[in-house]
DNA sequence: TCATATTGTATGAACATTCAATCAGGATAA
DNA sequence: TTATCCTGATTGAATGTTCATACAATATGA
């Protein structure tokens, strides 16, 4: 990564830090340059406005997300090993990135949310839609639309380290393992 | 409701509109009085500040859904009728109230959200979580934490009924029924 | 006549964005 | 090697706008 790229990656991590503190309304250019150590000026370098930054804060945390989630992704496994898997990386990401859940909450709850953009960075995830998909056709879970899988994949994790950054719960390994376990109820055929 | 509670209530109806619509980044107090058809100085004079605005509308609303949804709570029917009539409720009240599921969605995952509100306005819900209580020591479902439980409940009903008013989805009877059934076996002993 | 409700403008602060000026460092020429 | 030039990077103050809030003036109604 040269400085150019340094300088950008500094903008975009200041961003997140103070959108996730303090929400869009509350987090001011001057701020991200401030935190990021560079001059207000810089920013419209290397972003056309505020919009522009956000939406490609949230492209950007979305690829990494997936890329993270999917290190360690085995499509040689059984797909129920496959799936349980899947959940134990999102949790894990989730609850390690509580900046980055909060972010695209609040992104996919706020006027910034556009289809467009979101068709682009869900194409992140196909293999793991893909993977439902098998597992749907093999008959091991239930026929239900993606999005209702989706539901209880991603929103109930990222719900839980919501909750878990705010204090309201503490989500040991063994309790991960436990809803796991209930989700797998849930969508098994 | 007389007319200065007409008129306060056209103000938070107003508010609940646009933020739900465009965020509180982009719903300026200007705009509210505009949508509710007061002048702009009115506001204060009912409220104290936006902040105040917006935390008023949030107690509301949230003792509003608690309302709706345990209308038709009867605490004399098995443990789990109560529990697939409560689900049913919420889901029902989730897709029939769009811009209040959207709005409490944001508000908290936003600096707004306060733990002392959150104390205050879950009361309201006391009644569902004494039920699930119940179950739990009755051993008719998992003794998982009342958050993890409120998460599969609530949280999966308000990102499916924002994904329904997004167009990305369509919840009908038959799928709702589908999804509490699959809910159900999730949390089951 | 008094208190409260209501108006619409005024004010000052905060903010996103612009821009003229400066800087850094590599390429070129002497 | 040194001097000169050039280009893109960077600064920070200036600009114009938007907005939350205050307030003096007026209306309403008991």
């Amino acid at each position: 990564m040269n400085q150019v790229e340094d300088k950008r990656t500094a903008i975009l991590e200041a961003a997140l830090k103070l959108i996730s503190e303090n929400g869009f309304h509350g987090t001011a250019m001057s701020k991200v340059a401030k935190e990021a150590g560079v001059s207000a000026g810089i920013i419209y370098h290397y972003f056309d406005s505020k919009d522009d930054l956000i939406d490609d804060l949230y492209r950007t945390v979305k690829r990494k997300s997936a890329d993270t989630v999917l290190e360690s992704y085995d499509q040689s496994r059984p797909l129920r090993a496959q799936i349980r898997q899947i959940w134990e990386d999102i949790f894990k990401y989730c609850l390690r990135h509580p900046q980055e859940v909060i972010f695209m909450e609040q992104y996919s709850t706020s006027p910034y949310y556009r289809a467009e953009v979101e068709a682009d960075v869900s194409q992140y995830f196909t293999p793991i839609i893909a993977c439902f998909e098998r597992a749907q056709q093999e008959m091991i879970i239930k026929d239900l639309p993606q999005s209702v899988i989706a539901t209880l994949t991603l929103n109930v994790a990222s719900s839980l380290a919501q909750k878990q950054a705010a204090g309201l719960i503490n989500l040991t390994d063994e309790l991960v393992e436990q809803i796991i376990d209930a989700l797998w109820e849930a969508i098994r055929e």
